[in-house]
DNA sequence: ATTAATGTAAAACGTTCGTTTTACTTTTCA
DNA sequence: TGAAAAGTAAAACGAACGTTTTACATTAAT
């Protein structure tokens, strides 16, 4: 297995579970089953590191919203919680921890989250056949609802989401 | 002033901006005008004194959900994202940063979500005059969602989850 | 007036942090 | 075959961490 991808592999898994200001070099030395001069070598340094695992996150989590309707983006959120578990937003949390102030991952942050919202108006627009950017705004808040509702509802948050994304479709449509 | 209402305050304003793991005592101690003897004499440990942040927390949020209606609610949320600012939920911020390994968080924040949940769900019955356990799971992640997608999309997040309610709470009234 | 309590300022505690360096061993490939 | 590249293990870097202690000043009540 390639060096990058054990180490980008074991950072996503420590960061997540753990927090990014809580993972030590040495933590995550351990874990990747590499020296620290290598982990250096190759990820420069802590935070490029998780500025690394936030832009791997966005292309597995983006890759899995490829979708045609609403309906499917629920039902993405409901194989990624089941997959991946329910540790709230792993881009706005380590947001948080750094308060904004590491350059590198703020801006991690930023582009997944205008792409996310992008891909939720794109999703809307197709299945409506319009454009609706109130309507895309409420599917937003109900996915991003979800995701940090299930960290203590568990998964009844995403169901309850997903009807609810469905009544507001439907009543637009009709 | 009081020494324990300075470091709560001061110490609520840190862990909020720039992060519990990332606020050190020194700057702390500085921010709450006091030497590090008197504050540990105070508060015990940097994990007690976040503790009592988040008891304060919520029992300032919780007073401001003393309302009758679910539009209530989201006026509410409106009213603490003026005052208070976007920078997510402290409380499933705080447990994340620690991995849920620090008890008197994790219990701080299992406390106050569970009293969160049951309000809303007294606020829908109250609402709807019969209880709705489906609806309220909806309003909880309507209000979590506003709450987190307010971070990066401001007020609107929270506009669109009010108009949202709305909808959902009129369909099953008629 | 004196004692006990409570505060400050600041040094020090041992630990851990992110990162670099030293010394040495493997791998790669012209 | 042999030099360059890239890995390991482990020590060391200075800085910062949460916390305690030392030495002293101020207050409050007997």
């Amino acid at each position: 297995m390639e060096i990058m991808t054990k180490l980008t592999t074991a950072a996503e898994r420590l960061f997540d579970r753990h927090g990014y200001m809580a993972t030590g070099m040495d933590r995550l030395t351990e874990a990747a089953g590499m020296s620290s001069r290598t982990l250096y070598k190759h990820a420069g340094s802590k935070a490029q590191l998780m500025a690394r695992v936030l832009s791997e996150r966005d292309r597995r989590f983006m890759a899995r919203l490829d979708v045609q309707t609403v309906d499917g983006l629920f039902a993405a959120l409901e194989d990624w919680v089941r997959v991946e578990g329910t540790r709230g937003c792993l881009f706005l949390r380590s947001r948080a921890e750094t308060g904004g102030d590491t350059p590198e991952i703020a801006e991690a942050v930023a582009a997944h989250k205008t792409a996310f919202h992008h891909r939720i108006e794109q999703v809307v627009a197709a299945d409506l056949g319009r454009d609706d950017p109130v309507l895309a705004e409420q599917v937003l808040v109900l996915l991003e609802g979800a995701t940090h509702a299930a960290v203590y509802r568990g998964g009844d948050a995403v169901s309850a989401a997903r009807a609810a994304a469905a009544i507001l479709i439907e009543r637009v449509q009709s």
